[in-house]
RNA sequence: CGGGGUGUAGCGCAGCUUGGUAGCGCGUCUCGUUCGGGACGAGAAGGUCGUAGGUUCAAAUCCUAUCACCCCGACCA
C-alpha cells in the first residue's frame, strides 16, 4: 500500500456561530460504501436495489433498514432543508417519545381505528405501549399540561422521528417500511380564519412544503386529497410524480386541478332514465358468478354494460337505530367503474357508511352478488343512488336503448334487459320525486382518466402515478375534543383548540429521489440530495503528486461549501468509474496522467455521457459553483 | 386475511425428485501479471444447510412442528 492519505476530514475550523458553511471532505477508503453488483432477490423498485447497491442501505428486517453513512448523509440533506423551512416557516422543533403508553389513543378511540397496524406490545409491567405511528395524541397530551391561555396561541411544534406502522406487507425498500422517519408538525389555533388561525398557518406550511420539495430538486405537485384516519377537514397532499408511484392523481390540464383518485371531483355528466326497452327482461343462470368480472366472462357481456349495485349500511346511533330502523343505500355504477364510499356518504347526506355485512344484508332482501337497482327500492329506509354514467337509458353513441345487465335479486340469476323506465317497479318519476325520493342520481364513483375535469368543461382528466411525501391536514377540534383540551379564550370561555397537523416522509422522499432520477448505471441524485456533491477520483491513489492534487482541489472545493468524497481505493479505473455512477455524485472530477500533465482535472457531470472535459486546477471551483447556480 | 413460494458462505444460486465426502459464480485474503468503464492466473479462508423434534446404520435431502422472509390477491356483490 502505499502513502496512506490524511485523516482529516475538514481543512477550515469552524466557529460556532459561523453560518458560512465549509464542506465536508471523505476518503472512500475511511468510510463504509459497500457496493455490489447484484441486488437482492427480492428487491424490486428502482430505488430498493439502487440503494442497496449503491451501499445507502441494509434491510435488518422486514421493512427496517441500517442507514449507512452514504443513506445517512442523504437523510441529514432531506432533513436540514425542512428543518430551515419549519423554521424559516415559524415552527419550533422538539422530539417526542416514539414509545409511548397506549391509554393515550384509548382517549381518542384510535388505538382501535390503527388495528393491527398499530406496533404495539406489553412491557414487564404488563403496560401496553406502542411506537407511534404518528403524535397527535402524544402532542395534544403535552400541550394539554403545557399551554392553557390564548395568549399562547398559535403555536406550531415539530419534529423529525423514527416511526413505525406494522405494516401486513412492507415492500419497495424505503418506500413502505415498518419504520421510517418522518418530520410531523401540529399547529394550534383558538380560530381559523384571520391572523392566527389555522388557515394562516395551513397556507404557511403549504408554502414550505412547496419550498421544501423545491428545494429538494423534485418533481413534484400539490394534490387536494381525502382526509384519512387522521380525520379533520381540508387536507392536500405532496406527491412526486414518477411511473412506479402507488398512488393515482388526476389532474385537469387546463386549470392544474390535481387530486387523488378518491377525492377527485368529476364535471358535469349528462344523465336520463328515460329510454325504451333493448328487449324483453330475460332472467339468467350464472351459477357462482357474484362478481362483475365472472358475469361478464360467463354471458360475454361487456363490463360496461352491467349495473353494479353496492349495498352500504347507514352507522347509526342506538337511538337513531330506535327512531328510523336500520337504513340502506345502494350505490349502483356501471360495472367498469368502481364504488367511492366517500362520495356514497356525501350524496345520501349521513354521518357514516360501512359496506354491509352480507348476512345481514340478505336478511334484509338484498341477495349480495346479485343485487338490482330495483332491490327493497321505495322500502322505507332504503335510498338508491345511481351515478350519471349507469343512469342512462339511452345509449347514446350507438342511438338505440341501453342494454343493461343486472343482478335479478335472487342467488344465481343476472337480469338482461333491464331498463330504468319499465323495471323499477314503480314509475322514474314516483321513485325520484316527493319530499323524501326513493332514488336519487349523483356521482358516486372514483375518477378515471377521460372523466370531464370539474373545472373546466370540455376538457378531459389525465392519470399520472406518484409517491406521496407530504400531507398537510386540518384537523379542526377532532383530538382537542376527543382528549378534553380547551383554552381560556379571550372571552373568559374555555374553546377546545382548533388544530392543524404537516408531515413529510424523510426517508420516503429519499427513496422517491431515486424513483423519479436513475438511469441503467445507479442513482442521478438532485445536487440538493446528493451525499457529496462532487467526487474526485483518484486513477492513481499510490502517486503522491495525483493525491496531492486531489486535496487540493478538495479543500478548494469545500471552502466553497462543496462535499466532497475521494475515491482513493487501490481499485482498477473502470471499477471506480462503474461505482461512481452507481452511487451517483453529481458532479465528477478524474485525476489522472493527462490531466495532471496539464494541470487540469477531468470534470464531467454524472448527467453527462463520456470522459469529461479537462479544467484547469485553478478554475475547478468556480466551474463547480457555476453548475450548482452560484 | 386467502393463495403461492423461498430459507444452503457477505451477495446471487445449484444440490433435495432417487438419503451416503456440501458445491458454483461474485465478493474477501495472499502472490504474480495487469491498469481510463465492473481484468487474468495460481493459491487460501469462509457454511451448526433457518430452528426444534422424528424416521434411518446414515438427513441439506424424507416426515412433523415452528420461525423468518418474499410474491400475488383482498370491500366492487
Amino acid at each position: 500500500m502505499g502513502t496512506l492519505p490524511a485523516m482529516t476530514t475538514s481543512t477550515a475550523t469552524r466557529s460556532p456561530v459561523s453560518t458560512v458553511r465549509t464542506g465536508d471532505i471523505q476518503y472512500w477508503s475511511r468510510t463504509l460504501i459497500p457496493t455490489a453488483k447484484d441486488a437482492p432477490a427480492d428487491a424490486e423498485a428502482p430505488s430498493h436495489k439502487l440503494l442497496v447497491r449503491g451501499g445507502f442501505i441494509r434491510r435488518l428486517a422486514a421493512g427496517v433498514y441500517d442507514y449507512l453513512p452514504l443513506g445517512h448523509r442523504v437523510l441529514r440533506k432531506v432533513t436540514e432543508i425542512v428543518r430551515e423551512e419549519m423554521d424559516r416557516a415559524g415552527a419550533s422543533e422538539l422530539l417526542l417519545p416514539a414509545l409511548c403508553p397506549t391509554e393515550l389513543l384509548h382517549e381518542t378511540g384510535r388505538a382501535d381505528e390503527y388495528g393491527d397496524l398499530l406496533m404495539r406490545f406489553e412491557d414487564r409491567h404488563g403496560r401496553d405501549s406502542y411506537l407511534g405511528p404518528t403524535h397527535e395524541e402524544v402532542i395534544t397530551e403535552l400541550m394539554r399540561s403545557a399551554v392553557s391561555s390564548y395568549k399562547q396561541l398559535p403555536l406550531n411544534l415539530y419534529q423529525i422521528q423514527t416511526k413505525y406502522r406494522d405494516e401486513f406487507r412492507p415492500r419497495a425498500g424505503l418506500l413502505r417500511g415498518r419504520e421510517f422517519l418522518m418530520k410531523d408538525a401540529y399547529s394550534f389555533h383558538m380560530h381559523v380564519e384571520g391572523e392566527g388561525g389555522l388557515n394562516e398557518t395551513y397556507d404557511a406550511m403549504y408554502r414550505a412544503y412547496s419550498n421544501v420539495f423545491e428545494r429538494c430538486g423534485l418533481n413534484f405537485g400539490a394534490v387536494e386529497a381525502e382526509a384519512g384516519p387522521i380525520g379533520g377537514s381540508a387536507s392536500h397532499e405532496f406527491m412526486v410524480f414518477c411511473d412506479t408511484g402507488e398512488d393515482t392523481i388526476l389532474r385537469c390540464p387546463e386549470t392544474g386541478y390535481a387530486a387523488n383518485m378518491e377525492k377527485c371531483e368529476i364535471g358535469e355528466r349528462s344523465w336520463s332514465l328515460e329510454g325504451e326497452p333493448s328487449g324483453e327482461a330475460e332472467d339468467v343462470h350464472t351459477p357462482d358468478c357474484p362478481g362483475i368480472e365472472d358475469v361478464s366472462k360467463l354471458l360475454k357481456v361487456k363490463t360496461r354494460n352491467m349495473l353494479k349495485s353496492v349495498v352500504f349500511r347507514v352507522k347509526s346511533t342506538p337511538e337513531e337505530l330506535e327512531k328510523y330502523g336500520e337504513e340502506w343505500i345502494v350505490a349502483v355504477v356501471r360495472g367498469d367503474h368502481e364504488v367511492n364510499e366517500g362520495k356514497v356518504k356525501k350524496a345520501a347526506e349521513v354521518g357514516a357508511i360501512e359496506l354491509a355485512e352480507p348476512e345481514k344484508a340478505r336478511a334484509n332482501g338484498f341477495e349480495i352478488g346479485y343485487v338490482s337497482p330495483r332491490a327493497n327500492l321505495g322500502k322505507k329506509g332504503v335510498l338508491v343512488v345511481v351515478d350519471p354514467d349507469a343512469a342512462q337509458g339511452l345509449d347514446i353513441e350507438k342511438g338505440k336503448p341501453m342494454f343493461w345487465v343486472t343482478g335479478a335479486d335472487k342467488k344465481d340469476y343476472h337480469t338482461k334487459h333491464f331498463c330504468w323506465s319499465r323495471d323499477l317497479g314503480m314509475t322514474i318519476e314516483e321513485a325520484t320525486t316527493g319530499s323524501c325520493p326513493a332514488l336519487m342520481v349523483a356521482d358516486v364513483r372514483n375518477a378515471m382518466a377521460g372523466d370531464p375535469s370539474p373545472k373546466a368543461e370540455g376538457v378531459e382528466l389525465e392519470a399520472q402515478r406518484g409517491i406521496e411525501v407530504g400531507h398537510i391536514f386540518k384537523l379542526g377540534t377532532k383530538y382537542s375534543e376527543a382528549m378534553g383540551y380547551t383554552i381560556m379564550g379571550e372571552d373568559q370561555a374555555l374553546h377546545p383548540v382548533i388544530m392543524g397537523c404537516y408531515g413529510i416522509g424523510v426517508s420516503r422522499t429519499m427513496a422517491s429521489a431515486v424513483e423519479m432520477s436513475h438511469d441503467d448505471n445507479g442513482i442521478v441524485w438532485p445536487l440538493a440530495l446528493a451525499p457529496y456533491h462532487v467526487l474526485v477520483t483518484v486513477m492513481k491513489p499510490d502517486d503522491s503528486a495525483s493525491m496531492d492534487a486531489a486535496k487540493n482541489v478538495a479543500s478548494g472545493l469545500s471552502a466553497s461549501g462543496f462535499d466532497v468524497l475521494i475515491d482513493d481505493r487501490f481499485e482498477r479505473p473502470g471499477f471506480k468509474f462503474k461505482d461512481a455512477d452507481l452511487i451517483g455524485i453529481p458532479i465528477r472530477l478524474t485525476i489522472g496522467d493527462k490531466g495532471l500533465a496539464e494541470g487540469a482535472v477531468e470534470f464531467k457531470l454524472r448527467t453527462d455521457g463520456g470522459k469529461g472535459e479537462f479544467v484547469k486546477f485553478d478554475a475547478v471551483v468556480d466551474r463547480c459553483l457555476e453548475v450548482a447556480g452560484g
